[in-house]
DNA sequence: AGATACATGATTTACGTACCTCATTATATA
DNA sequence: TATATAATGAGGTACGTAAATCATGTATCT
């Protein structure tokens, strides 16, 4: 059970290794008929390269900038943790990840990175695009230097983004109006959606699916108007604190950003933890503490180190023109409840 | 912007290559003194073995046999085409991947499949364990013969086996218990639960976590006692017939195993289907449409492309005595409602 | 026929690690 | 002190592919 290897390949289709090489590698100077031999070759004695013969042989090395926001969300501070710890496994597979820091909510923080990017320096570019024609003409700027442009979490997708890592986000929304609606029907009532913010194209994606589906699918529903809490948690508080009030008979809550806590103190302070129904995003400390308590319902996620490790795969991929599986690089719009939390 | 080899580490440790290789390696013949050395100088210039010549050079194997029931249920079918197109692409990795059948729901049939297999021919198997002591045995003489046993699906904790692939199905009941509970409440009134078998572990727990939970939360539910489809369509068409005829308040339906059709076709015909409340397992082809129709409601998953991948990942693993990302090669409970699936 | 471009062969080096052999030096044991 | 044993060094080969160089053969064109 010996390998199969080029020179193999060479035999069979009786040329040297070095026209085998050549056809492998799509080189020029082979005439079509002889591609045709040693293509028939490969296939007839089963040739496959060895990745890591290869990979060592071409001495490729990929360097990956991570741009992340300096923000303090548990959601950030997860993926930011995960890019990390990545860092070590994925030198052993000569893959080097920088992280630059920018500030949050801030276009041109991320337009400054994005431009003091070189192919010299980096092979690809992960990134959360705020969605700005700034960003869009940077990113262009990036890709014309041969730099590969990844976008993470948020999208902006008529851009010259290689790729997008991330969710559906209309999707996602439509998936929480799905479960609150069917948690709050058939009693029918109120329901209140508070967005992060309304710069950021995943919130609003968000609150528009969460809307449709409610308005086509629960008629017996009604959506209070919707809120900025900015994810900030005094404005999600105090934001929270005047819908109990003025609605007494709210029954759910859909929250599409951060600011979870000040969600949580608010319902807790009115004693209506448990009695409205509150679907949020993001599987962090404090989502996983509501769920167990039965404060939150449900959770939509979006898996960190998932992404974080198809970001790495895709650069990759792209760089060398390989194509990837789709499936292992779709990232699933997640419904967690108390019961299916991992830990 | 050189690469940081085991030639460094040897000059900066001050010794030769030859004991880097040793320390490394973890050879014998090493005084602790330079061992420290060596691993001081390892850390110090930031020394990554290069994964791609390491396994060049060790020209490592890995033969690994899935055993596959070979039962037409839409789940085994797709579980099989994944590893059947996983073959080309882990050959790259010198990773070599047979299938042999077994017979469905037959503990023999298993046993002696495993038997069958030598650590010449294979590093692991990956198989489907059927809860029996004869198959616990077979396990334990298949690892006492240096062949690393990987279950999937279902496992046998108390076992020899090297690790389990798979999700947690009483969280998984639990889980389906929680959103049938929150769907039908606060109405309150009847639920049924539909097994596949009770011969399966999986299905056996399944039903404890959801009746664990409708029973502690959802007090105003009654349980209607379940039933064995042996998941055969015909049989789960009648008992849903009788079921529907005998209980006409019925309010929602958990269906454990596959026979998916059978149960379709009983609440369609009884124009029941979108007013009882579905919650099945298994994302196939049949249940993404009756998710997309509203017959169903909630869908339980459990990803056969990452199981898979999972599984041929451990096997690597264990048999180089790696370690791996725990978090990668957890299988979550996923919840599907039409809303997040995929495609 | 001679120049020219194209197609192919023959051969070599490099990638970074694993692993082997043989020689040499340091340390412990009798 | 002699001898056994442990610890280390020096050097080489192999893994399978990539990529380069130089030589040689063949067809094409004016």
């Amino acid at each position: 059970m010996k390998r199969v290897t080029v020179h193999d390949v060479a035999a069979e289709a009786k040329v040297s290794l070095a026209t085998v090489d050549r056809v492998l590698n799509a080189r020029p100077g082979v005439k079509a008929a002889t591609i045709e031999r040693v293509h028939a070759a490969v296939e007839k004695i089963g040739f496959t390269r060895d990745q890591h013969a290869a990979n060592l042989a071409k001495r490729r090395e990929y360097r990956i900038c991570f741009l992340l926001p300096s923000g303090d969300s548990a959601f950030m501070q997860e993926l930011r943790a995960e890019v990390e710890s990545s860092v070590s496994v994925e030198r052993q597979q000569r893959t080097f990840i920088k992280v630059r820091d920018i500030l949050p909510f801030n276009g041109v923080s991320l337009v400054d990175a994005l431009d003091a990017i070189s192919a010299e320096e980096f092979t690809g570019v992960v990134f959360i695009a705020t969605d700005a024609p700034q960003v869009k003409q940077a990113i262009k700027r990036l890709a014309d230097r041969g730099v590969i442009p990844i976008t993470l979490i948020s999208d902006i997708p008529s851009s010259a983004r290689a790729h997008f890592v991330g969710i559906d986000n209309t999707a996602a929304g439509r998936t929480a109006g799905s479960l609150l609606g069917r948690f709050v029907y058939p009693a029918g009532g109120k329901v209140a959606v508070i967005v992060g913010s309304m710069l950021l194209r995943d919130h609003v994606d968000r609150r528009l699916g969460f809307e449709q589906v409610i308005r086509t699918e629960f008629p017996g529903i009604t959506l209070v108007p919707s809120m900025e809490s900015n994810d900030d948690n005094t404005v999600a508080e105090k934001i929270v604190d005047e819908l109990l009030v003025e609605h007494p008979d709210l029954l759910g809550i859909y929250n599409i950003g951060a600011a979870k806590q000040g969600l949580l103190a608010s319902l807790k302070r009115h004693k209506r933890d448990g009695q409205v129904r509150v679907v949020a995003h993001d599987l962090t400390d404090d989502s996983k503490e509501a769920l167990r308590g039965g404060a939150f319902d449900a959770i939509i996620h979006q898996d960190p180190p998932h992404q974080v490790r198809s970001a790495i795969r895709l650069v990759r991929a792209y760089a060398d023109g390989r194509s990837f599986l789709e499936s292992q690089e779709r990232i699933r719009i997640d419904i967690f409840l108390r019961d299916n939390m991992p830990d």
